[in-house]
Order: C-alpha cells, then sequence, then structure tokens
RNA sequence: GGGCGUUUGGCGCAGUGGGAGCGCGCUUCCUUCACACGGAAGAGGUCGCUGGUUCAAAUCCAGUAACGCCCACCA
C-alpha cells in the first residue's frame, strides 16, 4: 500500500466491507466458524423496529450500543447472534394503509378485512425493509439471514398459546370498563400508550337549577373542564360530610339537568373532594372513570353520548352530528343563553393524548379484553431485586419498581384489522365460548357456526414474546434445544419510555412461560437524543435528524464512535452534528497514523517479524530489570492475538506496549458496567495523545536508525496499531477493517470482525511503572524547552543546551530513565544535555524551568528578555509561595496530623519540602536577574 | 401531589473526600518529509446558592433556586 490518500473516505469502503461481511456468513450465530463453542453464547434481540419505521437518532444510538457489545463479543469467540426483526406496529401499519386507501378515496370498511389484511401485507413487502437496510448502512452485525417478524407463522402460534393459557388461567378476561378511547384510530388503547400533556383550558361553573328549591337554594353549581359531557350526566355528587349540602342530601334534592330536562339525583360519594371547585361534582358515568365508579357505587344509570369518532350521537339531543369541539362550543353557548354560567376560571390540566396520532382521548366505557397483571408482576418485581435482571443505570430500577408495585389491569384488545385476532370464539346459538389454539368453525357443543371475535390484540402483547418467540417457541422440539442453550440473552438496550410498554412485559411473560427464566440479565436504558438546544426530537418541531444523512455525510464510523462517546450514565445526549466533525477528525487521524506506518514499512514483513530472536537492546546502560526480561523470554507472550511480536527495547516501547495493556484492562473493566461514553474517550485519548503524539515521534528516530533499530521499530508500529484497531473495532468497524486488512500483522483471520480481541492477561507483561515514568520526565523537559522557544521566539533550528538537576525520591533511577532518552530529548526538542544529576549546577546565562522532580536550566546566552523571565519567575514563585502557605497551615493543623491517613500527611510534608527548594532556588534567580 | 435527573471555564461534557480535567471555541507561532480534519505554546473556572459533617468537600448530608423528564382519575 503505497497511495494512501490524505483523507479518509469512508464512502468508498463502507458498503463493500459490509457486503463482504454478510457474503462471510461472520454475523451467524457460529460466525462461519470462528467462534468457540466451548464457551458461553452471546445474545441480544434488537428492540423490534415498527415495519413502518425508519431509522431516527435513537435507533442510531440504540443499535450502535448494541453492536459494539456484539463485535466485541464476537472477537472475544463467544458464539454470538444479534437477532433482527420487525414489529408488526398495529396501529402505526393500519393508518398507513388507510391514508393510502384514503387517497384513492376509500375507506378500510369499503375493502373489507380480508382485503384490507392483504393491503397491509402488501405494504409490508414494499416498505417493510427500509429500516433494516439502514441497520446495514450503519454496520450494525445482526443475524440477517434470519429476520423475524411478529406476525411471523411461529409466531403466531405463541400467541395463541400465551392467549389461551392466561384465558384459562383465568388471567385474561373480558369487562366493561372505561379505557381510554381514540377517536381518530377508534380504537382503545393501554393506560401506558396515553400521553399526558398539559393543556391550557378553563373551568367552567354551572348551574344546576334543582327541581324542588331548599330552603334558600334554587341551583347547585358544578365545576367542569368538559361541559359537553353534561349531555351524559346522571348525577350531581357531593361530599356526605361537606356542611353545604347537607341539608340538600337529607332533603334527597334532584336536579333538572339544563338542555336536556333530565330529573337526575344528587348523590353522596366521599370520592368528592370538598375542596376543589364548588365540591359538587356532575356525574358522567359512560365518560369519566372516576364517575363510572361513583355510578357503579349508586347504581346510576350509563348514558353514552359519543359515536367512536366522538360525535354526538343520538343521546345528545339538539346536538346530535356535532363533533366533541363544536359541542362544547354550542353547549356553553346555550348555557350562557340560559343564564346558567355561574362564571370562568383559567384552569390548565393535563389531557390524554394517542401516542401513535395525537388526538385527544376520549375516556369511554367499553367492553374490552384485559390481562389481570398483579399476580404475574410480583414475579418480575422480585428478578429485578435480587439482580437477576439488572438495570444500567441502576436507577432506573426504582422507575420499574413504582410502575410495578401499581400496576393496573392491562387493556389488550385493539379495535383494528391489522394484528393478531384474539383466539376467542363465540356460539350464539348455545352462547359457548373458548380460546382455542386452532381455528374452529363449528360449535363443540350445538354445532352451530361459530364466529371470532373481532378485536386484535395490542402490539405489545406481541412484542412481549419477543426473547423468546424469535427462537421457535413454543415450536417444540426442534427450537428446544436451541432455546436451552441460548436463553436467557445477554442485555437489552432500549430506550426508557419503553421501561412500562415493554420490558416490564418481557420479564413477566418469561417468568410465566419459561419456567422462571428472565428474558435477559442486563437492561441499558440509554440516554435519549435530544437536539442541540436540549429539545426532544419530533416531527412537529422538525428538528429530527435523520441519521443516513449523517452517514453520507461523515460515514457510518464517525456517527457511531460520536454518539457512545457521547454516552454518560446521567445525563441526555445533547447532539449537535457540527460535533461530529472532532469525530471525524479522529478518524483522519487514525487513518493517518496508519497511513504513517505504512509508509515506513520498507523491508517489513509479518513472517520475518515472527522470528522470535529479539534484539539486544540498543542502550546497553539500560539493564532494564523485570520487564525487558518477560519480553525476551519469547514464551511470554502466546503468538495468537497476532503473530508480530513486539519488541520492548527502548523505554518508548515499554512505554506505549504499558499503556496499551493498561488500556485493554480498562476497556474491559468498563465496558463491564456499560460505560460507553468512558471507552470511548480512553481510545481516543490512548490513540491520537499518546500513540500519534508521542510514540510515532519517538519512533521515527529508531525508523531512521540502524537496520535493527529500525525492524523494531516497524514491528512495534505494525503491533500496536494491530492492537488499537482490534480494540477501536467495535465502535469503528469500517474504518478500523480497512486499515487492518492492509496491515502486515501475520495474523490469519480473514477479517478483523472475526479477529482475536487483545488479551488482557497476555498484555500485563507489558505494564510498566519506570516506562511510564520515564515517559513524564521526558515529556517534562521537552515541554519547558518548547515552551521556553515559544516565549522567546528562539527557532526551532537553534539548537539549545540544558542541564538537569533531579530532585525526585529516586534520583539514580531518574537519571537513569533521562540518560536513555537523551536521543529522543535530541531530536524531539533540539538540544544537548551538559549535565545531568542530581548534583547539577545553574550554567551562566541560563533560566530555570521547575518541573516534578526536575529542575531545568536552559542556557539562552544572549537570548533572554530579562523583564519578561523576571515576571515570569515570580509569577510562578509566587504561585508556589501560595501553594507553600496551604501546605504549612494544613500541616500546623493538629488535627490533621493526627487524622489524616499517614501517606497524606507524608505527601504534604514531601511537597512542602519541594516547594520550599523550588522557592529557594527562584528567588535565587530572580535575585541574580535583578 | 409524588419521583428522577441536571447545575463545573464562552459552548458541550468528564471528574465521588486530599487542592479541578477533556473537546470545541479563543490568542500566538508553525504549511519541516502521517495528518492544517494537523503540530506547538498560551489565556480562561471562588465547581448554582445557603448551611452542616470532616483535619480536609466539586465530591458526603440537609435545605434552597433554576431547568428538564417521568408517574398520578381533584371534576
Amino acid at each position: 500500500m503505497t497511495e494512501m490518500p490524505k483523507n479518509y473516505d469512508p464512502a468508498a469502503i463502507e458498503a463493500p466491507l459490509f457486503a463482504k461481511w454478510l457474503k462471510a456468513g461472520y454475523f451467524e450465530r457460529d460466525a462461519a466458524g470462528f467462534a468457540d463453542l466451548q464457551l458461553e453464547p452471546y445474545t441480544i434481540v434488537i428492540p423490534p423496529p415498527n415495519v413502518t419505521g425508519s431509522l431516527h437518532m435513537g435507533h442510531a444510538l440504540n443499535n450502535t450500543l448494541q453492536d459494539i457489545l456484539i463485535r466485541r463479543a464476537r472477537m472475544q469467540k463467544r458464539p454470538t447472534r444479534w437477532i433482527v426483526g420487525t414489529d408488526h406496529a398495529g396501529i402505526a401499519t393500519q393508518n398507513r394503509v388507510e391514508s393510502k386507501l384514503a387517497k384513492e378515496g376509500l375507506t378500510r370498511f369499503d375493502v373489507g378485512r380480508e382485503a384490507f389484511v392483504e393491503a397491509c401485507w402488501e405494504w409490508r413487502e414494499l416498505y417493510g425493509s427500509t429500516i433494516i437496510e439502514q441497520l446495514k448502512g450503519m454496520g450494525c452485525s445482526c443475524d440477517f439471514t434470519s429476520e423475524k417478524f411478529t406476525m411471523d407463522k411461529n409466531y403466531v402460534q405463541a400467541i395463541r398459546k400465551v392467549f389461551v393459557d392466561w384465558y384459562h388461567a383465568g388471567l385474561i378476561y373480558k369487562g366493561l370498563r372505561i379505557i381510554n378511547w381514540c377517536p381518530r384510530c377508534t380504537t382503545a388503547l393501554a393506560d401506558d400508550e396515553v400521553h399526558h400533556l398539559d393543556v391550557e383550558s378553563h373551568l367552567w361553573y354551572v348551574k344546576y337549577p334543582l327541581v324542588q328549591p331548599v330552603g334558600e337554594t334554587e341551583y347547585l353549581v358544578v365545576a367542569t373542564t368538559r361541559p359537553e359531557t353534561m349531555l351524559g350526566d346522571t348525577a350531581v355528587a357531593v361530599n356526605p360530610t361537606d356542611p353545604r349540602y347537607l341539608a340538600l342530601l337529607a332533603a334527597g334534592a334532584q336536579i333538572r339537568l339544563p338542555l336536556m330536562d333530565r330529573v337526575i339525583p344528587v348523590v353522596a360519594d366521599d370520592y368528592v373532594e370538598t375542596s376543589f371547585g364548588t365540591g359538587a361534582v356532575k356525574v358522567t358515568p359512560a365518560h369519566d372513570p372516576n364517575d363510572f365508579e361513583i355510578a357503579k357505587r349508586h347504581d346510576l344509570p350509563q348514558i353514552n353520548i359519543f359515536t367512536p369518532e366522538a360525535y354526538i350521537n343520538e343521546n345528545g339531543g339538539q346536538f346530535v352530528g356535532l363533533n366533541r369541539d363544536d359541542a362544547r362550543l354550542a353547549v356553553l353557548a346555550e348555557l350562557e343563553a340560559l343564564g346558567l354560567i355561574d362564571h370562568i376560571e383559567e384552569y390548565s390540566h393535563a389531557v390524554g393524548h394517542c401516542y401513535r396520532c395525537d388526538t385527544v382521548i376520549e375516556p369511554w366505557a367499553s367492553e374490552q379484553w384485559f390481562v389481570a397483571m398483579a399476580d404475574l408482576a410480583a414475579p418480575a418485581i422480585e428478578v429485578v431485586r435480587d439482580k437477576q435482571v439488572r438495570f444500567n443505570p441502576q436507577r432506573w430500577e426504582k422507575v420499574y419498581f413504582q410502575w410495578m408495585e401499581n400496576i393496573r389491569d392491562w387493556c389488550i384488545s385493539r379495535q383494528l384489522w391489522w394484528g393478531h385476532r384474539i383466539p376467542v370464539f363465540y356460539c350464539d346459538q348455545c352462547g359457548w365460548q373458548d380460546a382455542l389454539l386452532e381455528d374452529q368453525s363449528h360449535c363443540p357443543v350445538c354445532s352451530a357456526e361459530l364466529h371470532q371475535d373481532e378485536d386484535v390484540l395490542d402490539t405489545w402483547f406481541s412484542s412481549q414474546l419477543w426473547p423468546f418467540a424469535t427462537y421457535g417457541w413454543p415450536g417444540e422440539p426442534e427450537h428446544a434445544a436451541d432455546l436451552a442453550r441460548n436463553y436467557p440473552t445477554q442485555v437489552l438496550s432500549t430506550a426508557r419510555d419503553i421501561i412500562f410498554l415493554w420490558v416490564a412485559r418481557m420479564i413477566m411473560s418469561s417468568l410465566y412461560f419459561l419456567d422462571g427464566s428472565v428474558p435477559f440479565a442486563d437492561v441499558i436504558i440509554h440516554p435519549t437524543v435530544l437536539d442541540r438546544f436540549g429539545n426532544i426530537m419530533s416531527k412537529s418541531r422538525g428538528n429530527g435528524i435523520d441519521p443516513m444523512d449523517l452517514v453520507g455525510e461523515f460515514g457510518a464510523d464517525v456517527m457511531r464512535f460520536g454518539l457512545a462517546a457521547q454516552v454518560t450514565g446521567t445525563q441526555d445526549l445533547k447532539f449537535d452534528r457540527e460535533k461530529l466533525g472532532v469525530y471525524r477528525n479522529f478518524a483522519t487521524k487514525i487513518h493517518n497514523a496508519a497511513r504513517f506506518i505504512f509508509m515506513n514499512l520498507d523491508g517489513f514483513t509479518a513472517a520475518g517479524s515472527t522470528t522470535n530472536t529479539v534484539q539486544t537492546p540498543v542502550d546497553k546502560t539500560l539493564a532494564l530489570e523485570a520487564a525487558s526480561a518477560a519480553v525476551a523470554d519469547s514464551t511470554a507472550v502466546q503468538t495468537d492475538i497476532s503473530t508480530v511480536q513486539p519488541e520492548a527495547l527502548t523505554l518508548a516501547d515499554r512505554w506505549i506496549l504499558s499503556r496499551l495493556a493498561r488500556l485493554t484492562a480498562q476497556l474491559n473493566e468498563q465496558s463491564t458496567r456499560f460505560e460507553f461514553g468512558s471507552q470511548a474517550r480512553a481510545l481516543y485519548s490512548f490513540f491520537w495523545n499518546e500513540f500519534c503524539d508521542w510514540y510515532i515521534e519517538f519512533a521515527k528516530n529508531q525508523l531512521a536508525g540502524s537496520p535493527a533499530e529500525r525492524a523494531s521499530a516497524q514491528r512495534n508500529l505494525v503491533f500496536v496499531l494491530d492492537q488499537a484497531l482490534r480494540l477501536l473495532h467495535p465502535m469503528m468497524p469500517f474504518l478500523t477493517e480497512s486499515i487492518w486488512l492492509e496491515l502486515p500483522h501475520g495474523d490469519t483471520h480473514p477479517s478483523l470482525v472475526v479477529a482475536d480481541w487483545p488479551d488482557q492477561q497476555q498484555l500485563a507483561v507489558y505494564l510498566d511503572d519506570q516506562a511510564e515514568r520515564s515517559s513524564d520526565l521526558l515529556i517534562a523537559v521537552i515541554s519547558a524547552l518548547r515552551s521556553t522557544r515559544a516565549r522567546y521566539r528562539i527557532s526551532p533550528k537553534t539548537a539549545l543546551s540544558v542541564s538537569i538537576r533531579l530532585t525526585g525520591n529516586d534520583t539514580a533511577t531518574d537519571a537513569r530513565l533521562l540518560t536513555a532518552l537523551g536521543e529522543q530529548l535530541t531530536s524531539l526538542a533540539n538540544c544537548q544535555v551538559l549535565e545531568l544529576s542530581k548534583d547539577a549546577s545553574q550554567p551562566e546565562q541560563s533560566v530555570i524551568v521547575l518541573a516534578d522532580d526536575l529542575e531545568i536550566y536552559i542556557v539562552l546566552a544572549g537570548l533572554i528578555d530579562f523583564a519578561a523571565e523576571l515576571a515570569r519567575l515570580s509569577k510562578d514563585c509566587q504561585a508556589r509561595q501560595t501553594d507553600a502557605e496551604r501546605l504549612q497551615k494544613k500541616l500546623a493543623n493538629p488535627g490533621f496530623t493526627s487524622k489524616a491517613a499517614p501517606e497524606v500527611i507524608s505527601k504534604a510534608q514531601d511537597d512542602l519540602e519541594k516547594l520550599t527548594a523550588e522557592i529557594n532556588g527562584l528567588q535565587a534567580q530572580i535575585a541574580e536577574l535583578q
């Protein structure tokens, strides 16, 4: 590879690489034979996106995180599978197809149920793969060979089994309740499918005349936010203890309901708060859940005044045919005309909206199917309490508990056509009814024709089975072994708004149907992706960003890394596309580091590098203890990570290898806690600030040195790059693969996708505190020289002389380390070292720069600006004096010396001593300059 | 009404008991043979506020303010 362009071009490499990976079968369970079948399988089920959907930023983030986990597990050789598929999304899909029909002037009723469902399937065939293709575009390594769908054949069987079992266990029942009705979707919704939004409205105080005045009282005033529902009022309720109404109650007062001319009672009910409004509540049993309960207690009739589309029906007298908004205006106008509006207050309250179409929900009395939740919830609470299922971050378990402990029965019937039809069959002849696993046409009792329930099930009723229905459950026995080996899955990653809708229900159904096993060990609740101002991204705000646009502009790797890097445990993610520029720069940096290495590999082959002839250390003065010995022993590092063996010959080599070992350990540790942001930052700073900024610079000297030095530098550059690419691969799969395939690492794996994850244990032999110390010393000296040059505008071409006085605790070691780095000092800072010892003296005409454990004297004969230098020294001295005073005060404090940890005290003492010496030195120099 | 989260340099964020870090932006210098999507050197913060615990608080506790999110049937 000789002609690498300066900039990384993702568009050119991503699609072909992905196609190659797919063709090779790397994403399938046994990863084309590379997985170690002895290891525990690693499975994630994707939260199935809606077939109607296209990728949004939340998906982009969520699927990035899952792919990071999956790719890493795959490189660790666990049998890995990321199960992918789509959700039939009852309401959403039905809405799409209905609006398509509407364009032809048709409704679903015009075409009929069968043809409509057929149209839904066609729609899915046409558009259902959009989001799957987008996942591929992001580089997601799902097992695309067996895509699942929540209406697959076996899935239908799963649904029926669950329904029938629960029905026969008495957990599913039908009942007349006030449910949430969406008049646009014309279906019932579950409580958690309703979004409550605060709406600025009014509280209307309406006079309800008594049939017979009680004393002076001729009417009651009721307060309401929904005056139009008065058409369905069947009582007025007051609190039985309310002194204002005791006389009325005693007299058995009755109301003549305005506009409807209906006589309704005044009832006493504890539900009524005396402090709100007038303490008198109009009771509309068919359109309010509380009123429904009051009506049950007082045996009041229910009058439904709405059609399914929320128009006033025939029970609404003169207002029949009006929609609910017009009805409100008309009712108010009429009441006003009759002088029955007492007064009006501004009032803001929460109003339910459909989570699919945003229409205002109508509480509606209706017969629906429910799941009794209490018995299912109890064990599901337990498994989270005893950590069989862990929430990450943990605080989300509180949200889960809160909901589960107050759980209400789940309305599962939907008045839709697209979905799993409720498998309950009725006989009109004899009244027989049952839930059946297989369709049946005739009554087993009287042989009359049966008919099936018209409703379909809530989409979440099928989604809850996703972790095991995707394994073919209950299609035993062929899937039983698969399920036994691979269940539970490892991780479920999702957004927080889905904890109730989905996560909780998967846990409950899994516990019930899979012998008490949980569906996954860890739940990751990832941050919400907000726009750059911190607003939720939404269609109505128009502030959404299409992830595929980002992939087009920056490449999938940059988007993935950028998203992962911004994940924290506590904050939502304010996403600014401009910020991706940072990560594009990082990708370019990686690209160019690789480019540099490729340009310097003349004469290098991986095969040549595998001869374990370790070169004699270049600097023999460095009889460096442990690390060198360990590395010289060729058995210390196995050859199955990469066949290129590094050589820790110089301090720089030892340093970068030590840092690499530390990074690997750190990533492994953070990964267990799902800390994606800190992993990304660790990778970023290792690669850029350590590998590129320093190691590659060090290596340039070695590359220009003897053939032995050059060969050693080459193999170390290849080794570290190879390892870094492995560590980066889960986050940036394309870029890393494109480089890795060209790199002569000697590894025979055909792709980084199935190569080995760096082995923390094997790398641990490179941990080397001394080498890390050496880089601190070197960097301190180089920085001192560079900043001095900058201050006095001294050209980098002007060679400088320095003397270094060592002031640390182990000056012998420091001297040795710095001596060994002399060559690096010369080339990176263009200087020569005059003296290096604990007794070094300050040369004539030099400036002093202090660093940790070093006093650096830089000879600047004829170059010093005395005024500037004096100012700088004074400032430096002052800062140190402030620190010294603080330490003196601290050490003089008996509380500190008696209570603080001994090491903390001795550190403070050391620091003070050091500071005092430094201050003396600085003052001497200041005196000299003055 | 209840719960959760956030508040650290201009902006976006790390940092959980021993004297604050990163990226962007900003200032100055450098187009020298990986990278100007670059390199080098700098400036910039009394860690929302008040009180407490502690020898020691950005970090623990209490209170308070602002912002955000979730749950909740006062019409």
